[in-house]
RNA sequence: GGUCGGAUGGCCGAGAGGCUAGGCACGGGUCUGCAAAACCCUCUACACCGGUUCGAAUCCGGUUCCGACCUCCA
């Protein structure tokens, strides 16, 4: 290894070498989705961001064992007593069972995972399947004083555990004005609790709730923090490696988690605290509210008015990773087709090296080459820069195809090497093999032998005949010294 | 209102006191029957105003604009 890993921790604001608690061993918990609707652009970034962890983690020779709930119950819809559970909500609209639901779109975003190329998660767990766990913990809260009950709901009391703790410490609150209130709501609703900055552990439910589940304090149902606190103590114990997930869970939810965990089994639950940034459309975050979400499956057929037309799942996913996973990333189309473009550039290099005729020496460095890309994602996972070296490595490669550079039967076969590590390894990039039937390429090659025979005839009116029609309908012909090779929209 | 970020060339995006990424587009060229594709070359930017410094896009102060979080969110 050049050097170290480095992440940037957002518990302590700082870019800190990643030492595990206990190597080789490394746990990570990363906030899934709420499946109660299809994946959106938005949830892309998630598991991309942290795949690219996951993958670098396992390539340093880590033990990784990564923890991506799946919330199908637990979010209420605003945090006051007429507070509706979300999957409850949609499964009356559509007259479906809750799990049905959930299950449905769990289903969607398994397979926007398979086709992003994203590593499967070491444990998937679910909200309803631990309710138990979180009503152990909320127990615990209660004895340990840091929770009370009001009208069959339990909050934390945030007061309490501000006397002992700096609550907002990870989110940069500032615990007196959590404290006194915003200003910007506190509206009614608020009587059960001792104080607005209180949190829910458990929500009462009323009859007309579809998930609920009996506790000591009555028919209810978790509160939106607690699942993530219960199941990575269960599957990670009360302290682990990294937690992961969007820049808008920051506060109030893992602010809630580590409050919650800290009081519960006296010690923060992570030590390390990843968060990704946004994605953007026209600078405006995407956002249920704002009604300017574009589904990720809308991408792959091209299906939506913000869309010029469709973007493969690699395309999508180099696009991505284009930007650096703590800055927002701004989408449109024109900078969705110049990652394709870069993309399909990048990949087909690695056919381009294979080409490649070793000379006696080489008039680049190699090693250095391997040196800064390592170094790229040491750096927090500095993507971006990974991929500009990637990108000099496609121009070399390409001039020493052109005889302009050379390079030494053995720096081949590092770069062979060292680039499909980076491309396909760690960045997680596939080619992507549009299946054709056998009927329709042997159609293609038929024409193409037929035109090859009118170009050798210099009947070049047929020969352009035969490749305009064939550009209409959507397969474009490439000549080259080796014949003719065409490519299908 | 509070807190925290950001403003980089036509677009997307790195970087971060002197060596001034990368992709795409544009322009020029190689190749080609012509194209397309591919390949090569080219394009010198850091919101504004002050200040620190031999030197600032990078540091400091101020200004303007934008965004995020404070409410469900990836």
């Amino acid at each position: 290894m050049v050097q170290e890993l480095q992440l940037y921790n957002t518990l302590h604001r700082n870019i800190e070498p990643f030492k595990p608690i206990a190597a080789p061993f490394v746990g990570i918990y990363v906030c899934g989705p709420t499946v109660y609707g299809e994946p959106h652009l938005g949830h892309v970034r998630g598991p991309i961001t942290f795949d690219i962890l996951h993958r670098y983690l396992l390539h340093l020779g880590y033990k990784v064992r990564l923890v991506r709930n799946i919330t199908d119950v637990g979010h209420l819809t605003n945090d006051s007593d007429d507070g509706d559970d979300k999957i409850a909500a949609k499964a009356k609209l559509e007259a479906l069972e809750p799990m049905e639901i959930a299950q449905m779109y769990t289903n969607s975003y398994h397979a926007m995972l398979m086709q992003l190329n994203v590593l499967p998660a070491s444990i998937e767990p679910r909200a309803s399947g631990h309710i138990v766990e979180q009503l152990e913990m909320i127990e615990t809260l209660i004895q340990k004083g840091f929770a009370y009950s009001s009208n069959g709901s339990v909050y934390f009391d945030v007061e309490k555990y501000s006397e002992t703790h700096d609550y907002g410490k990870l989110s940069g609150r500032i615990k007196e004005e959590l404290l006194a209130g915003s200003s910007r709501r506190n509206l009614e609703g608020q009587n059960e609790k001792r104080n607005t900055a209180d949190f829910a552990l458990w929500k009462k439910a009323d009859k007309s709730h579809i998930m609920q589940w009996n506790s000591p304090w009555g028919k209810g149902f978790p509160g939106w923090h607690i699942e993530c606190s219960a199941m990575s103590a269960k599957y990670l114990g009360t302290q682990f490696d990294i937690h992961g997930g969007g820049l808008d869970l920051l506060f109030p939810h893992h602010e809630s988690e580590v409050a919650q965990s800290t009081a519960c089994f006296g010690t923060n639950p992570a030590k390390l605290w990843m968060h990704h940034n946004m994605v953007t459309i026209n600078g405006q975050k995407m956002a249920k509210s704002l009604n300017n979400g574009i589904l990720v499956k809308d991408f792959f057929t091209g299906n939506n008015p913000l869309l010029d037309k469709a973007y493969s799942p690699m395309n999508l996913k180099f696009f991505i990773l284009q930007a650096h996973y703590r800055g927002t990333l701004d989408f449109s189309n024109e900078a969705l087709q110049a990652a394709e473009k870069g993309l399909n550039r990048l990949l087909e290099t690695r056919e381009t090296i294979e080409k490649l005729e070793p000379s006696a020496i080489s008039s680049w460095d190699v090693d250095k080459w391997v040196k800064e890309c390592f170094e790229a994602l040491n750096d927090d996972l500095n993507t971006p820069i990974l991929i500009a070296k990637l990108f000099e490595a496609v121009k070399q490669c390409n001039s020493t195809f052109a005889k302009i550079e050379s390079l030494s039967a053995e720096d081949i076969k590092k770069l062979q090497n060292f680039f499909s590590l980076f491309v396909f390894e760690i960045l997680g990039l596939q080619k992507e093999e549009k299946s054709q039937s056998n009927k329709e390429i042997e159609f293609l090659e038929l024409l193409i032998e037929l035109r090859r025979n009118a170009k050798e005839n210099k009947d070049f009116a047929t020969a352009d005949s035969i490749r305009n029609k064939l550009t209409e309908l959507g397969v474009t012909l490439k000549d080259s010294k080796e014949g003719t090779s065409f490519t299908i929209n």
